[in-house]
DNA sequence: AGCGCTATGTGGTCAGACCACAGCACGCAA
DNA sequence: TTGCGTGCTGTGGTCTGACCACATAGCGCT
């Protein structure tokens, strides 16, 4: 009796997510095709198409044509493509200051390299331990290779601040929470034109690239050494002092 | 000569996109109609609808039908309401686990609530000095508020819960990080249900009620009393004492 | 001057058509 | 028997045209 004032393409979104919360809809199923969609749930196809597009923004599906298990929607759940997209489009609406974008990965990165200096603090504390098999040492060997990247010579500023980008998301990964690298991920690309013309401003680009490889090492031999403090410290830091450098924020902390 | 090989709807995008960057749309302004953008971008009507529908879900804009200065789609850069989708999509998809959901909301909460107080104390050391306008005591009346309102008797679970993300959410507005804001809201949207399902695990829902507004008072009390460091760990406490309780969490931090 | 009706333009939706694409099965040829 | 090629089939991607409900603005009538 009771008419549904939803908009179509809301309730083909509502049913999908419906599934997945059911569990009928996991990571690596396909979605029903489009037309199969429309009929089931009584709507057009372009506004099932609408709904797919949505959820393909947001990365939970990727959509193949063509024939095979490979074509049609597909469940993935990769939330750094869709945190990405939201920051980049409400940084350029003016929904998001980049003051508060770069406050934010100030306050994140701190936290990330602090746990996972505890982390490291505990692994070593509790090794001989076997009930905690859970508190394993984080891997760390990316990040480091990442820094062993950004000492080659001759990298363009574009290579290096995409080296730089990599270490500091290694290291959010290496925390393995998929919130914070997926927000992390938001953030970089969204103030990443901003970075890019800050780098334009800076007196010299070698002198700023040598400290930047040497705070990123202090940072990391930090998180090695246990030192959750100075983890801390140091990115507040390093993090800090850069975007003062490139006049990316009105006022530092 | 060269073809477009990007899909028509990201065509669409991309250009309301740059409109954007380069100030041509603004927060407040209407898109063009879409039948206007089709035809100048030379895509059809229904690509159009796309990407106006991932606008809207991202939060940017806001379409209404009818005639006249409110009809069409106005930007409006408001980004909770899409941070909010993206992570209870990405939780429903499990592309965002529980535990890091609350981790995420433990890290940001206690900064938040560590730099009120620090707000508080910079506003009271420097009052009588003006050469800093920008150091002003934050609003927390709202705060204060929403903690008389929980004390309310008879309230049900659900407004009380209500309130209680109010509340959290009200630190953040108090901070103004708008991205921590939306994340804030985003994070809470995404496991409400699972809130909601662990209050009914709860021993006793009188006794934790009183409980969660005494941690409330204290945090008020901590921040309002310029204790960075009480005001951090009251929070701590309280967002991972009541999910271990209700058992949100495989193991607490 | 006030009121009501209509013209207009908006987003919302659907139906149908066509395309490019990828896989698969069938059938032909070696 | 084995191999290859070719069409068939179903997929998403797109466009077109049509209709609807709605909200405003302007006109004309009272």
């Amino acid at each position: 009796m009771t008419v549904d004032e939803r908009r179509a393409w809301e309730i083909v979104l509502a049913h999908i997510e419906n599934d997945l919360l059911l569990g009928r809809l996991r990571p690596g199923d396909r979605l029903p095709g489009e037309r199969t969609l429309a009929t089931d749930l009584g709507v057009g196809r372009s506004s099932v198409r609408e709904a797919i597009r949505v959820l393909e923004v947001l990365g939970l599906v990727r959509t193949n044509v063509g024939s095979g298990p490979n074509a049609g929607a597909i469940i993935v759940a990769l939330p750094g493509g869709g945190m990405s997209a939201l920051m980049r489009l409400q940084v350029a609406a003016q929904g998001f200051p980049v003051a508060d974008i770069v406050k934010t990965r100030l306050v994140l990165e701190t936290a990330v390299a602090a746990e996972l200096a505890e982390a490291v603090l505990s692994a070593a504390l509790l090794r001989p331990d076997r009930q905690h098999p859970d508190r394993q040492d984080p891997d760390l060997g990316r990040c480091a290779q990442l820094l062993d990247a950004m000492d080659a010579p001759g990298l363009t500023e574009d290579e290096f601040l995409a080296l730089d980008a990599a270490f500091h998301l290694s290291l959010a990964e290496a925390c393995g929470n998929q919130v914070v690298i997926a927000t992390m991920a938001g953030l970089r690309t969204a103030i990443e034109g901003y970075v890019r013309a800050g780098v334009a401003r800076l007196a010299s680009w070698p002198d700023t690239s040598a400290r930047l490889r040497a705070e990123h090492r202090g940072i990391l031999a930090a998180i090695e050494g246990a030192d959750p403090a100075g983890a801390h410290g140091l990115v507040h830091a390093h993090i800090s002092g850069y975007y003062a450098e490139t006049r990316l924020t009105p006022a530092p902390h």
